[in-house]
DNA sequence: CTGACTGCAAACGTTTTGCACGGTA
DNA sequence: TACCGTGCAAAACGTTTGCAGTCAG
């Protein structure tokens, strides 16, 4: 059981009846994209504006309390932050899994290669899903 | 050498002075954005359009022939469709780099962990190059 | 009570479309 | 010659901004 209200104010975000939505959306789904956010909310608040969503979702996204992956072929999605971890899309259904990997080879091999210091590594996989390859 | 017209040929594409251009400009900085792209065409072309780059920007990727690669916190960037790589991406300076990784350990750990079948995969580091790092 | 958030409407930047003209094959 | 590509202008989209009213702290 998580405690959306708690998790707000630890970010420093003032606590509202549509951030807290946002924020049990995302724990429930893992990843949506803005229009999935407007449409799941839109029920909860018929007035809701897509506004809210965007300054909300960007307030977040600037206390980096939310991520945006950008995924090839396909809009943006946006994820509460957590440890690290890769993407697998299914570009049939649209379905997006974490994945835990282990990076960290492929990252030696980077920087052994490329002398650069680096400080994100984004991994997507884009295939089909158990359930569409039925 | 490289001969651009025989290339645009054999993905299908109509030869013309703009196509062209547009294949020599990122055959020889490797990625660009739209914008940069349309600001390099102007000095050649004074009247080119954005539409332009657009339209054949977009054909190009229909027929395989150009690759978009999204990139966490800054703009799309399009590349000459080649054999499989990784990015590594500056933050600093916004460059853009190649680098050719064995993901295949990865692939593997991925598909045992989930059983997609897995079609593409996408690796972007962030970081920051040599030369900002001075 | 004060400042921040919401919702609306307008503004903005980016990408797409329709069309007349010109160029490629 | 027939069709496709170009450039222009307008339209369509997605996202951001400004503002008046409301709510959280």
């Amino acid at each position: 059981m998580m405690n959306y209200t708690t998790l707000l104010k630890e970010y420093d975000l003032k606590v509202t009846p549509q951030r807290v939505a946002i924020v049990e959306e995302l724990y429930m789904n893992g990843h949506m994209n803005i229009d999935d956010l407007y449409k799941k909310l839109l029920s909860k608040f018929p007035s809701i504006s897509l506004a809210t969503i965007y300054k909300n979702v960007n307030a977040m996204i600037e206390k980096v309390f939310l991520n945006e992956v950008k995924i090839p072929n396909a809009k943006s999605v946006y994820e509460l932050v957590k440890e690290e971890h890769s993407h697998l899309v299914c570009s049939s259904c649209g379905k997006i899994e974490d994945i835990e990997l282990d990076t960290s080879s492929l990252l030696k091999e980077a920087i052994s290669s490329k002398n650069y210091t680096i400080k994100e590594t984004s991994v997507v996989f884009t295939g089909i899903c158990p359930d569409c390859s039925k």
